[in-house]
DNA sequence: CGCCATGTTGAAAATATTCAAAGACCGTGG
DNA sequence: CCACGGTCTTTGAATATTTTCAACATGGCG
């Protein structure tokens, strides 16, 4: 689906090489984020001043692309893949904050340092800004400025949802709620209704504050209802989409 | 310690009445908030374009400033009391987001409706923004953007550790970590090293993903341990803060 | 002084976790 | 091409934590 795009994306921008106008800006006509948060208010022409403070990154599977603790010096958007943002404390307990595909941003540090790590789920491409450039960008472009912003506060709505998932619903509404919102989401699917997931039954766990075996006896139940079909561990098909709500306890919230 | 200080902010300013930039700026630079995100860059002259687009709401203990699914046009610097921002599905499950206390700013929205209530657990008093004229200052005063940016980025980043607690933290530590969130906090005190909490017991349940009982429960543990006093149910007296950070597993995090 | 909301404590029940074992899948190398 | 090793997933049984239900205590306020 993005092979041509992100082809085309990497025109003489190999790994982690300078910036290259003309190139880049051509990249950003055709990147999959190119209607996202940061670059979606402007036109083709002001879009170069962005392509000029970017540089693509490419990141393999497990790859880290933010340590916890860094100094936060960049902000990443997704062009490709799956990656994953998480805090994890040395007693070996992890929680994902959430998974990040492409389109979203990630690095909006409140403090000098990043505070969770991001790694890469899957092969992945992201696009890089420094911040300070970012800043000067948000200055002169009202539209990043707004963009950024919004998307900013989208991630802190998000947040809230979470919460309320991790605070007050059991673990058959988490599982349940977590697929349709991949189903919503930009998250791969094989055909429309079929998902296919990029992260363990671990990092779903991680990421509903469950243990992956409770996630796997949710999966297992929500199919043996019939609402769900496993063609394989990693892909889902949903059958039955208000059933499916139903167990996620949808009721006015 | 709020009192002459509150008492001067309301020079002319009753209730819901319109901006009177002169008093405004006054009540601003005499502000509990005036060093908080929004207002904090500005000196007392440019302070003047903010207090022209703002006014003062007094509300009773109980009272909602925001309602569910309201449409956004307000955003509040709360500048006396404390409220909450909450999350309730109308089977009444309800998850607390956070309290807020004077100098914190609520009411950023990722679309046209707020998604959260905001009630005040005490007699308070915040600033309301109309979210345009906030644009437009914004727009105008670097400061004020840059403000608002890094309180966005700060209540993310708060969201990001409530959810790591929910998700990932036992009973014990969830409490023990929220006493020392609250010591660490603008929350009321009686003296230093004494809590006088403004959240009832059911409040801090909700907001820690638990029960009643189990808060209830942490509480007394705590005390028999003599990590903390409990000189009634609302005043929390840290007696050994090590010990309650070790409670609190912050090992790490 | 008494009422009503709030808080504490106990015992039983439910939910999710932990520990354990076995099966499925994937990629690699013979 | 198939066997092998390792990782990921599923499932079962025992255990632990938290919740639920219930009763009683406390305390602020009219």
């Amino acid at each position: 689906m993005g092979a041509s795009i992100s082809g085309l994306g990497r025109i003489g921008v190999r790994g982690e090489s300078g910036p290259h106008p003309v190139f880049e800006s051509l990249a950003c006509v055709t990147c999959p984020a190119r209607k996202s948060d940061i670059c979606g208010g402007l036109d083709n022409l002001e879009i170069r001043d962005l392509a000029a403070g970017s540089n693509r990154i490419q990141l393999k599977a497990g790859e880290t692309l933010i340590w916890d603790g860094d100094v936060a010096q960049n902000t990443y958007v997704v062009t490709r893949g799956t990656l994953r943002a998480a805090k994890a404390s040395d007693d070996g307990r992890r929680q994902i904050l959430d998974f990040l595909f492409a389109g979203q941003f990630i690095g909006i540090p409140s403090g000098a340092t990043y505070q969770f790590n991001v790694e890469a789920l899957t092969e992945a491409e992201v696009c890089r800004f420094d911040r300070r450039k970012l800043e000067e960008l948000m200055a002169k472009h009202p539209a990043v400025d707004k963009g950024y912003r919004s998307g900013t506060a989208r991630q802190l709505e998000s947040a809230y949802d979470h919460a309320y998932a991790l605070g007050r619903r059991t673990a058959m509404e988490r599982v349940a709620a977590f697929l349709l919102d991949l189903q919503a989401s930009a998250c791969p699917k094989s055909t429309v209704g079929t998902l296919k997931l990029p992260m363990t039954r671990t990092d779903i766990a991680d990421f509903l504050g469950l243990t992956l075996e409770t996630v796997s006896r949710a999966f297992s139940r929500i199919k043996t209802l019939g609402v769900i079909r496993l063609p394989s561990a990693q892909e889902v098909e949903i059958k039955d989409p208000e059933r499916l709500k139903a167990l996620a306890g949808t009721g006015g919230l």
